[in-house]
RNA sequence: GGCCCCAUCGUCUAGUCAGGUCCAGGACGUCAGGUUUUCAUCCUGAAAACAGGGGUUCGAAUCCCCUUGGGGUCACCA
């Protein structure tokens, strides 16, 4: 059968070439601007993480601008729990941005301020002239009488639309009412049956009519404008050229292509990234937290906990909708020993990831290069990331995909750049191993754990056995401990009986010493099998059967510590096994 | 429920826009071997997907329609 070739030129990889749909950009030869525009709700989530590093690598690789702004136009949420943590997390990643809040020499630029709750005369400004041409008007109901109509509306199976009452309204009563002092919020007039079409850089073209929307609320009670109005109104001020955000966003994108309309502002370019999700599908966020320690606390019928005061105990089991606080979760999971989720970029850092490893994986959900490549650095990014490649269907956060990113990127690392990580890492966050070790025990332990360490911080745990003091050490009695120790003649007890004073006569306590000390008894006593020799000593001095190569261990130990541990596990030779 | 969006191995994805190079490629995970003083690493190999149904076409993972499934959103939150 004929196949139709079309020759080998046509057959070249093909180009990804997208028309360029927004006639703002066809004209002029603007400079790209995009924005990050997180609330100021302490850390940066993952979610947030990968917007922002998309938004970034697209300004960097047009040699554009990337701006933060801080969006708190929230009073009640801005003032409980307002924490800029996330410029820290972001600091840390390696983003930096060219406008914005000011910290550790990023920030400032002259679109600012970079606060919204900063920026209310600009948006009454704005309010003003939409109340004047009436593209906006003032509406008096209270918030309780709208729930109330909403849930008629619900009750009755339809779907509610605000009545537009307000517009009714005379002159001469609006101005009553605002004598009397009455509040109010002023809505956007939409107008009827029209299509909004947004043309979405990543999923095409999307079309809502109007009627599928009312005359929503751009000013709240409290004389903040809504995120909507805020949202369209600083990205023209602030010449954004792109806005890169989560597909939560998209169905909002009609409003504020309305508001643009009704001021008269140019439209963004818009591209929307697929959500980033849980294994089971769910969407990842930061209640995860709060959900894993009810679901244990459900799970073990746990009625109080020290770290958590009683009322606010009682408090958090009321409601689903009552959520820890950041710290207190912290603390209750220290206390339940229950390891929470990662959700947030500074999780990670924490368990010990490697920004780049995070920037790397990151990327990776919702976008590929295109080829085979996986492994790429954040300049590999910058040249390569291209809107036309990123997906479309919200992607799974796999933590065992991120694990085999970090195992493989750790041991990518230099053992010079390796134990500099490893210690920073041990100094920020167990500072007791530090405390316990000298500097060249602690950098042979960085060095035999570099090949085997998935992240810094499973390696810190690994370890723990190495700083516990001699007679603290626990001696498991599972099967392999007792394969090692027990079994065979002679047995792995003998064994340690015999290598006692062979090692107590070592004059060089180091890791080759050791080792021709130890392999010489095994050629002489254990066929030649170190095996035979090298698990029981492992037990003896760990407690159980896993630790770094053991000459490294013992060396790492020193020789007292070995020779005190050898000697209580021999001690209780006959108590560990009676049962 | 209305509206909007999405759909390739268990997962992230390549391939889809310009149909034939695809009995579908890579990675993680899984399984089976091997290396190793333990664990891990490392090496080799295997199983594993075009959601279903209709079209269009000489030819469909790719284009169209329907169904199904999933998600987003319906606040004076952002």
């Amino acid at each position: 059968p004929a196949r139709f070739s079309r020759g080998p030129t046509a057959r070249r990889r093909r180009k990804r070439v997208r028309p360029i749909r927004c006639p703002a950009l066809m004209s002029t030869s603007t400079t790209i601007r995009t924005r990050f525009a997180p609330s100021p709700s302490g850390h940066l989530h993952v979610g947030g993480a990968r917007t922002a590093l998309f938004c970034w690598a697209y300004a960097r690789q047009h040699d554009g601008v990337f701006l933060l702004r801080i969006e708190d136009t929230d009073q009640k949420r801005s003032s409980d729990a307002a924490s800029m943590a996330f410029l820290e997390d972001l600091k840390w990643l390696g983003i930096d941005w060219d406008e914005g809040p000011e910290f550790e020499g990023c920030g400032g630029g002259a679109n600012g301020p970079y606060y919204q709750s900063q920026r209310l005369d600009i948006y009454n400004t704005y309010l003003d002239q939409l109340l004047e041409s009436g593209h906006a008007y003032r509406a008096f109901e209270t918030p309780d009488e709208l729930d109330d109509a909403r849930r008629t509306a619900r009750a009755a199976k339809k779907n509610y639309r605000y009545d537009r009452a307000a517009l009714e309204l005379d002159d001469a009563t609006v101005q009553a009412y605002l004598q009397e002092g009455r509040e109010y919020v002023i809505r956007l007039r939409i107008p009827d049956d029209v299509d909004v079409v947004i043309d979405d850089q990543v999923f095409g073209e999307v079309r809502i009519n109007t009627r599928e929307l009312d005359d929503f609320v751009i000013r709240k009670r409290d004389g903040f404008p809504t995120y909507h109005f805020a949202v369209v109104v600083d990205d023209a001020l602030m010449e954004v050229s792109h806005v890169i955000r989560g597909q939560e966003h998209l169905i909002n994108t009609p409003r504020h292509v309305l508001i643009q309309d009704a001021i008269g502002f140019d439209r963004p370019t818009y591209a929307h990234l697929p959500l980033i999700v849980n294994p089971d599908g769910s969407k990842m966020s930061k209640r995860d937290k709060d959900k894993a320690l009810r679901k244990h606390v459900r799970e073990h019928n746990i009625t109080s906990a020290t770290s958590v005061p009683e009322d606010r105990w009682t408090w958090w089991l009321e409601s689903k909708d009552h959520q820890l606080e950041f710290e207190e979760a912290q603390s209750l999971a220290r206390e339940l020993q229950i390891a929470l989720p990662e959700i947030n970029v500074d999780d990670f850092r924490q368990t010990g990831y490697l920004p780049g490893v995070l920037i790397n994986y990151l990327a990776l959900l919702g976008w590929s290069p295109g080829d085979d490549i996986e492994t790429f650095d954040a300049a590999f990014l910058i040249e390569r990331f291209g809107l036309d490649r990123v997906n479309k269907s919200a992607a799974r956060f796999d933590r065992d995909k991120l694990l085999a990113f970090s195992l493989d990127a750790i041991q990518a690392l230099g053992e010079d750049e390796f134990v500099p990580a490893f210690k920073a890492h041990v100094q920020a966050w167990h500072p007791e191993f530090l405390d316990a070790m000298d500097d060249g025990s602690f950098d042979i332990l960085a060095r035999a754990n570099h090949g085997r360490s998935k992240t810094l911080e499973s390696t810190v745990e690994s370890s723990r056995f190495f700083i516990a003091e001699d007679d603290d050490i626990e001696y498991q009695t599972s099967k392999a401990v007792r394969k090692a120790l027990v079994n065979g003649e002679p047995s792995g007890y003998d064994h340690l009986e015999n290598l006692r004073p062979v090692l107590a006569d070592l004059a060089d306590w180091s890791a080759p010493s050791i080792e021709q000390a130890v392999e010489q008894y095994a050629t002489a006593h254990a066929d030649g099998k170190l095996g035979k020799v090298a698990q029981p000593l492992r037990i003896a001095v760990s407690g159980g059967t896993v630790s770094p190569a053991i000459f490294d261990t013992l060396a790492i130990l020193g020789q007292r510590s070995v020779l005190r541990r050898i000697e209580r596990c021999l001690a209780q030779r006959e108590s560990l096994w009676v049962a």
